[in-house]
DNA sequence: AGTAAAATATGATATATATCATATAAATGA
DNA sequence: TCATTTATATGATATATATCATATTTTACT
């Protein structure tokens, strides 16, 4: 069982809070486990009784909409921790959360981590400021989906595909979402998110590879979402 | 300058977890203040350094979009805390406040505040709680926004209203909205959301007694949302 | 490797919603 | 009280987007 004190998750999440000591109890209850892509790791509803670490891969959190389709509430990459709010609600977690990627997860239980509130001040805050930039996070999108049009939302996305996830070498970039995938986080059907892929791929906005997607010219992209 | 122990915010926030010694502080730092309907009791982008108690009233939470319109967020009605989010991020604040009736609030500065964080980890959760719920509702905000018709996102708004805020005597809605401010909750253009109005009126859904409304089939409101 | 299944693509069409225009009603202010 | 502004209402039209259909390409599987 590797200690968590060098983890990436230490590093970026409220966990970097946590002195040696707590380091090493979390070493001792933590289970690692790996994800393949695809591979779902709660699901709206359940209890989950505790926190992910993601140590590596990429994860979409959805949630099923009253029409029965997905929608992509966010995406949570290494480094970030995953199913706090439903901890610290003691509820069932109101997102699903599925592997975009393979993964490395960590799952350290409710006690030890309701044990950090208690005793470590500096956590409690990190936790709370993170919870709250989620909620501003959330509400900017709410006002998204309800006031852009598809195609703002579309631009807009793939700007922030790039700039959270970075290129490959080919300028494609590095993060891989189905269209169907790419329609839900948009909120339009498929069909409409691939016809605007093409339309922007025509009028020179982007560069479509295959089923991979090239940024050809950021500043109308920005000027337009 | 009253007491805070008897006030109806301490009863129904997260203040409820201060003790005697700490509401007596609290009683003797805040100010009170009368707000009309219509005044703004901030400005997305202001710094507003601490909390708002709301003693009496609503006001509605409202976010400039992109493209100029405001969009409502999120109403808060007498017994909750205003401005926490922010507060705790050490962000300027994110929505604007606009009171929708006479009010009276209660200001009550950060430095204050943060000392409960530190001394109170009862006071400290029920914060987090809060925000964490506010974090579910948008999401679910957001994903209704997204991917609800306005139709299905107006039967819903007009039965949250109802529940929330109760009806007169005379069966009416107790919140009165102006049909802009309705149009800017659900997300949509004034008129349509008065042509919707008007048709769920033709079809006995609700009943118009001039600008008010009143809910006449909630069985079917509460299928078709 | 070869076949079935899934993902991507594009056309045709329907529909929801926005926009523009104008009328009427209600609220506000001198 | 009257005049001016603002809110509500409704029609006509334009437009964005969803839906249905079908073709093509890619992926997955035995």
């Amino acid at each position: 069982m590797s200690k968590c004190e060098q983890c990436i998750v230490r590093e970026f999440s409220s966990l970097k809070a946590l002195n040696k000591e707590e380091l090493v109890k979390l070493a001792e209850c933590k289970t690692s486990r790996l994800v393949k892509k695809g591979e779902v790791i709660f699901e709206e509803g359940e209890n989950v009784n505790g926190i992910f670490c993601v140590k590596d891969g990429v994860c979409k959190l959805t949630k099923l909409s009253p029409n029965g389709k997905d929608h992509i509430v966010k995406l949570v990459t290494k480094g970030e921790l995953l199913g706090q709010r439903s901890m610290i609600s003691d509820e069932p977690v109101n997102l699903s959360a599925v592997a975009l990627e393979d993964m490395q997860i960590c799952f350290v239980p409710k006690s030890e981590i309701m044990g950090f509130f208690d005793k470590n001040n500096q956590f409690s805050m990190n936790v709370m400021r993170t919870i709250c930039g989620d909620l501003k996070e959330a509400d900017s999108q709410m006002v998204n989906m309800a006031q852009k049009t598809v195609k703002e939302r579309l631009a807009e996305t793939l700007l922030y595909l790039q700039d959270t996830f970075g290129k490959n070498e080919d300028n494609t970039l590095k993060i891989q979402l189905t269209r169907d995938e790419l329609a839900s986080m948009i909120g339009t059907a498929t069909e409409s998110c691939i016809r605007l892929l093409s339309e922007f791929n025509k009028i020179g906005l982007i560069e479509l590879k295959g089923k991979k997607i090239i940024l050809k010219d950021i500043p109308k992209l920005k000027k337009m979402s």
